[in-house]
DNA sequence: ACCTGAACACCGTTCAAGT
DNA sequence: ACCTGAACACCGTTCAAGT
């Protein structure tokens, strides 16, 4: 049971306030109006205090949205399905956990920093590392490879995960698709001989199987280090 | 020569605004303060005018900042050495080049966004992609493979390199390490076997490297899918 | 120890007015 | 067509004062 000290919270709130209740705060009204539509006078508001109550639990607005980040990683920890059939399978399966989760808070991909500091990311970065572990990569370059993964998981997720305008509002991914493909179709051919011929796949390609591609690279890419075999 | 029609320009300046000219101060600023502290108004003082006059040669902040990071990728490609010895090789020089533009600018990896639609972003990634058919890849596999390299470059470096605080301060990468690191330590070994067991690998690596590393994993599995070996 | 809410310093953007 | 600069609406953060 939480202590509460002083005074007992004004409004309808039941619970005196902490970072907890704080962040989990800031992680919804930050899927409802996006980064720019998350301040301090909304969280404030809806936590029925003073916006200067806040800075008694966070730092300043850096901070709690780094936070908040790292809480979006820890729905994805617990998300990811259990052992696999071998460690490849299984860093492929949690690396698609956290694509999905960074994909349900548009917003969080480009909060994670590297290296980590924060709890989740910590966790994350130790179970990537554990599984390359267990692929018998050699210890002198676990350290490289699995931070590799991490960095790909977090950096192409925030770069395909554009966080569109407002949280609710979906200005079809499809109608800007097709302008940019349209916008592709009028390019020179002569200096764009590759885009002027692969705006077919534009439209059609899907975000997540981009991002399962390019891990799929990474990870035969692992399995080559790991197994090197000699040229044909 | 630029026609310059009404008015002559205030103060010193000796040319008409332009979007090239106001772009070209943005990058400017932006590596001396920061993201955070690139504001119109130090950007209109800088060009001796008023800040509304920015909006006539940019829609808002957000794009003037797009088309800064833009400029920088054409820096790298500019940069980036000729034709190498085979298109692995090419690919693999491109994509450090514009690590290392990112890197000398460190704002601007992140606002780097996909798919691309700014003139310097559509020139690297129709670069990749013509390096991607030049190594023999069928056609199919083309795009999302080409789109994999874009993203894993922009996208690594966007979480790679993290914009220190100012832009001429630098508060000791060094210090950060060790800081880091020593969290690290400290953590419990049976909830982080692996973390804790790699603070001396983390103290001693550097981030060119580990971009490079990711990449040649990269690298590799395009190679294993353009010329797959059946297994051993 | 924790909360309140007004006040401060600042910022992006707009717009009527100029040339 | 392009520039000026004041004005508007808003925001993160601080802080003296409360309990």
């Amino acid at each position: 049971m939480p202590r509460t000290r002083g005074r007992a919270p004004a409004g309808g709130r039941a619970e005196a306030l902490s970072q907890e209740i704080v962040v989990g705060a800031a992680v919804a009204l930050l899927d409802e109006f996006g980064e720019r539509g998350f301040t301090f006078r909304l969280l404030a508001e809806r936590l029925k205090t003073g916006s200067g109550a806040l800075y008694w639990h966070v730092a300043n607005k850096d901070e709690l949205v780094a936070l908040a980040a790292d809480r979006v990683l820890g729905d994805a920890l617990t998300a990811a399905p259990g052992p696999a059939a071998g460690a490849g399978a299984e860093l492929r399966a949690l690396a698609i956990a956290v694509f999905d989760a960074l994909d349900r808070h548009q917003w969080a991909a480009s909060h994670v920093t590297a290296p980590p500091t924060l709890a989740n990311a910590l966790r994350l970065l130790d179970r990537i590392g554990t599984l390359v572990t267990r692929t018998g990569l050699p210890a002198d370059r676990r350290f490289a490879v699995a931070t590799a993964i991490f960095y790909y998981v977090t950096g192409v997720s925030a770069q395909i995960i554009v966080p569109g305008p407002a949280g609710g509002a979906v200005p079809s991914r499809d109608a800007f698709l097709d302008q940019t493909a349209e916008h592709w179709e009028r390019l020179d051919p002569a200096e764009h001989p590759f885009l002027t011929r692969v705006t077919g796949d534009l439209r059609d390609h899907d975000d997540r199987d981009q991002f399962i591609i390019g891990l799929d690279l990474l990870l035969t890419g692992l399995d080559v280090a790991r197994d090197p075999r000699p040229p044909a």
